[in-house]
DNA sequence: TCAGTTGCGCAACCATACGTTGCATTGTCA
DNA sequence: TGACAATGCAACGTATGGTTGCGCAACTGA
């Protein structure tokens, strides 16, 4: 069910500040590192650290463009991400469905049987 | 969009090692450090860190049985916790398609004026 | 009953990840 | 060219995920 690959992705995005990073460049479409920490409660360091991490696991790609470095999200990639989430969230409600309506179950055959 | 609460929510399953832990509490309904311990790569030690933490955020808990230990998941939290995972990866989703759609009115546009 | 196993908990230790500060390097522009 | 602004690199501190080793409590059975 889950994969090693996945655990790059996920652990990607399990980070918060990364998560915001992902959110604000969608947002506002592109960033550099020193814009991006200028709207995060870290350092430039941090961020371009994490644009790093994001960068590997393909979620951003980046454009150097002067001297500056613009980082933008990678849709195909991100949509990819956001299935694995909605996936993952679906599989465990269903197996707590389940769980739920099997405990219902024996609770009907019990009562049936006093 | 994001709250500071819901973080200790995603790093509690941001670990693959804890995710995996929780599939195998589901399947089997309950277990103990020691037996989880047995089915992944990793050891008891290991896996009580983890449960520690899983029980912190209230995804498990746990009941004293003689010498034992057992933990099962909450479902109510592990719902809770699906429902944000797919939440989010609804929301990327659909920031996405706005992007996609507007990125092609601009062709659009731009087609239609020439 | 008591000796041996078994399950837990605690402590020390190592590697990696996230964050900081400080400094060097490079590109822009007046 | 000189000054500023953005990036890159390195050293460091702390937290976390993992290990091993040990001690203790609680079952088990001869």
């Amino acid at each position: 069910m889950s994969t090693a690959v996945d655990d790059d992705l996920w652990s990607a995005i399990g980070d918060p500040t990364r998560r915001r990073l992902l959110d604000l460049l969608l947002a506002e479409g592109q960033g550099t590192a020193t814009t991006l920490s200028g709207r995060l409660p870290v350092t430039r360091q941090a961020v371009t650290k994490h644009l790093v991490v994001l960068d590997r696991v393909g979620l951003v790609q980046s454009a150097a463009a002067g001297r500056e470095k613009r980082y933008h999200v990678d849709e195909t990639q991100l949509a990819r991400a956001a299935a694995q989430l909605s996936s993952v969230g679906a599989t465990w409600d269903s197996r707590l469905r389940r769980i739920k309506s099997l405990a219902e179950a024996i609770q009907q055959a019990k009562s049936t049987k006093k």
